[in-house]
DNA sequence: CACTCGTTACTAGTTCGCCTAGGTTTGGGC
DNA sequence: GCCCAAACCTAGGCGAACTAGTAACGAGTG
């Protein structure tokens, strides 16, 4: 048995507080954007969704954005009469597939988000910058562990 | 001009996916244990909130949850019925103040989330550990700054 | 002591968002 | 050409938070 296994490290508890606030102050940030815009979780969830795929040039039906939400199709038709009411998106005719809807987000809503969560990601992108190399690849393990602890936990 | 600023390190951007990537198990973990318990978001946050106090002998009343959770007081009322329905806590009275209520979670409430937030928390705890000193700086500053870049994006 | 004002929690009624169930149109294999 | 699956929408219901208004109590004041 060695000390790592025995003995939880006295910075242990340190770097897990700071990891709660971190998740604190980015969840108190996403609620202020949310507050901001007036809009719920998912609306904002799928606005992202929304404009990384066009980006990237692709196709967004309103069944990909149900799975990538995790909710169902009905769902989904009523929070993009939401959005289209809003503004935010429209609905346009699939290239391809006629049983199906294109969705696209306005120029207007692609602003709006940019200029909130754009500025965050940049930011994250500074501070991920300032690690060298030993750090980033210190930093990329301790995640990749969190997230292997994190899908290890049984529902019970 | 020094590297660091002008150039984002190639890592920078594996170190964002990685911590998205942690993001979402933790998110999943928290709804499985959620749908596990049959419970929201908030009612999960005020056990956990409520098993803290009761630890450290602190009272805690409904509108002490309220400003946690920042809700409504007139709400926070009808999440202690349906968790005093469902078995998890109590209403007692308050030993100095008879305005107000003293709640207290039932020693079931106590072992349930223990048995799965409890478990999270070891692991968690054994991730962190095996940081050694430096690395621990590392991950410390790193999420520390994380934390700060959140809390300074302005809402517009 | 009597009054007043703020605090604390609760009740009633509304809103918002998601779900289930069922319907309509289109795609694609036989 | 037929039939089943896929994709979206409509209708109705439910859960959880909010607003507004009520009742009981604490604390300070004349």
């Amino acid at each position: 048995m060695n000390a790592a296994e025995k003995v939880t490290s006295p910075h242990a508890a340190d770097v897990l507080r700071e990891l709660h606030a971190y998740r604190a102050a980015e969840e108190a940030m996403r609620r202020r954007t949310r507050n901001s815009m007036k809009m719920g979780e998912n609306d904002l969830a799928a606005l992202r969704f929304l404009l990384r795929a066009q980006g990237q040039g692709r196709v967004v039906t309103p069944g990909m954005l149900a799975d990538h939400l995790g909710m169902k199709s009905a769902s989904v038709t009523v929070m993009l009469d939401r959005l289209t009411k809003s503004g935010h998106l429209t609905r346009g005719a699939h290239p391809t597939d006629r049983r199906s809807i294109a969705v696209s987000a306005t120029s207007g809503s692609d602003d709006e988000v940019r200029a909130t969560l754009g500025e965050m990601h940049r930011r994250m992108l500074g501070v991920a910058s300032h690690l060298d190399q030993d750090g980033s690849e210190i930093v990329r393990r301790f995640l990749l562990d969190l997230a292997t602890a994190a899908d290890g936990v049984a529902t019970a």
